[in-house]
DNA sequence: TTGTATGCGTTATCAT
DNA sequence: ATGATAACGCATACAA
């Protein structure tokens, strides 16, 4: 705690920078010296004050990871994954959660000046940021799960996400080419602009209307990205008795609510009831029935969310927008439609 | 970004102290003075670097929790609750994900030199820290989820935990008071000493020997937290042949993969095999069927641990241990064992 | 190869 | 009520 520099170099008997040099790998010094001073500072025990450093050097070495939704279990793995991936290339990490109504990129202003980061991944949350607001980042940064909208320039910011409209276009053509024409959606804030609901609705509502089947407004339901949430919307579809005879969640969260839902009114998966997820949590795969996924790469696009945010940070590239693909994983939850 | 505490001064026409006084809302300042350093402030959108501000206090503000494992869904909202709790009064908080092999109390006091902490929270992980560990820790912290071993003096630290192995006994001991004696064991580790796992596999034995039953090592099964690896564990359980008629999983996460094994196998919950979790996260009741459990407060778990921390921290009390009850929920996956 | 001196942005002590 | 200045622990330019 209280040992510091200067109590390391008078102890070792050498200078301040001679210390500096050691601890940093910079600068010449002799084996001899470097030897002295390594023993003293394993042996009192001696870390850098990482204050005093950053305050010197300016740049620090921090990476920050803004999340807003941190108990999505699909973020949980991309989050485990992208910490391992910045204490590989040895940078100090630290995961900033942000609360649910708070805007992120403000969070993130306030932290680059407070921690002087040196790079950020934001996580979760809605797409409509002001170019400005983005140019008061004055460090790399990477969007990863959050496309941006059309306003804003490409050039200012990097992302790694999936087409969240065709994906959810694909998943919609999917129910439909197995009969299916009375299908419900569930998702957060569905006809809010700019969120993730909104563009997975927008998939949703463009297959339908290509297939020529009609939009109706009372198959689409509001929920969290929750079991429970999506439980009791899916029992609000069910109680319309529309002739509801799929579900497409936009969540495999909502999807396992919606499917409680539908066993506990007595109907059966996928005979009654086909019921198609997104995202591709594990436990989607071990409900029962497993559920029927849109399943991001998530650990993939974790990866490339720090090599992204990396090679802007070295300089070795200007912004990227990587695009992944969505796999349709058929598991048995979503069945060809009996004639009625 | 480059805007600085002398610029400010010297914008507002004032000395760097009165500005310092100003943004610390210490000591006496005029109104007039305040509100035009406030205005100039906010108009060049200064931040005050927390670095100088922690490198001279020496005691900042900063909270800090160390989780190993933070996909468990169990401890997503726990993490949510306690992140809410610290802010809520106005300390800075940082996550701090701890890799599985790693040890949490060295990579904390690294933390604390390093960001000079003034409180931890440790969540997940194992119990055997020793005595002379704890001591390097020279700021207040509370074990959350963490029984430490005998030899530590209680007087050192503060947790907030359930006793494990008081749970895991009511849990084996509902499932024999239904009639089962080939109860099978799932859990991380189970046999290594200090381990939750280990607590919980305790428990376990304990019932099943003050009823007087066997104790087989052959129903017993070390997995992980996951449903993966909860699935494939239940599946070497019932390929074992030994009329196994109920599971007791230490994680609510290895009940829902052994619950898939179950029925993968063609086999019916509760009428053929019981499924008794633990934990309480909310898709154990989203499960099909439902999954009984042994629930533990996690809010209220969560809640206290900070509310413990900051006791110590402002020196209101001293160290605490806080034991919960946790709570069997029915909700029918275990069920009185059929005559055989 | 090594040591000395300066400054990073802030707070706090001490004058004024 | 306000301003000058030392000190926090470190990195680095520069001197030796």
């Amino acid at each position: 705690m209280d040992v510091n520099i200067k109590d390391i170099a008078r102890i070792s008997g050498v200078g301040i920078s001679t210390v500096s040099r050691v601890i940093n790998n910079k600068g010449l010094v002799s084996k001899a010296t470097r030897d002295k001073v390594l023993r003293v500072v394993k042996e009192y025990n001696y870390i850098p004050n990482s204050n005093a450093r950053n305050l010197k050097t300016t740049q620090s070495k921090n990476i920050a990871l803004m999340v807003k939704g941190i108990t999505n279990p699909f973020f949980s793995n991309m989050i485990k994954e992208i910490e391992r991936q910045v204490n590989l290339r040895g940078y100090p990490f630290l995961i900033q959660q942000v609360e649910d109504g708070t805007d992120e990129i403000n969070a993130a202003i306030q932290l680059v000046k407070e921690k002087n980061l040196c790079g950020i991944i934001f996580m979760g949350g809605t797409y409509n940021h002001s170019e400005e607001k983005f140019k008061q980042l004055t460090v790399p940064f990477v969007l990863t799960t959050i496309t941006s909208t059309q306003e804003v320039d490409p050039a200012i910011f990097s992302s790694v996400i999936i087409n969240e409209l065709k994906e959810a276009y694909k998943a919609t053509n999917y129910l439909i080419s197995l009969g299916h024409t009375n299908i419900g959606f569930l998702a957060k804030s569905p006809l809010l602009d700019e969120t993730t609901g909104n563009r997975r609705f927008l998939g949703y509502k463009k297959a339908l209307e290509e297939q020529g089947l009609p939009y109706d407004a009372g198959l689409v339901e509001d929920c969290e990205y929750s079991p429970s949430s999506g439980f009791n919307a899916a029992r609000r579809l069910l109680n319309k008795n529309k002739g509801l005879t799929a579900i497409f969640a936009a969540s495999d969260t909502i999807a396992i609510g919606a499917a409680k839902a539908v066993l506990t009114a007595g109907l059966s998966i996928p005979d009654d009831i086909s019921i198609l997820g997104f995202d591709g949590i594990e436990m989607a795969e071990y409900y029962h029935p497993s559920l029927d996924t849109i399943s991001q790469p998530g650990t993939e696009m974790a990866l490339s969310s720090v090599g992204v945010l990396f090679d802007l940070i070295s300089e070795r590239s200007g912004n990227q927008h990587l695009v992944y693909d969505a796999v349709l994983l058929k598991r048995g939850s979503c069945k060809m439609i009996k004639a009625r």
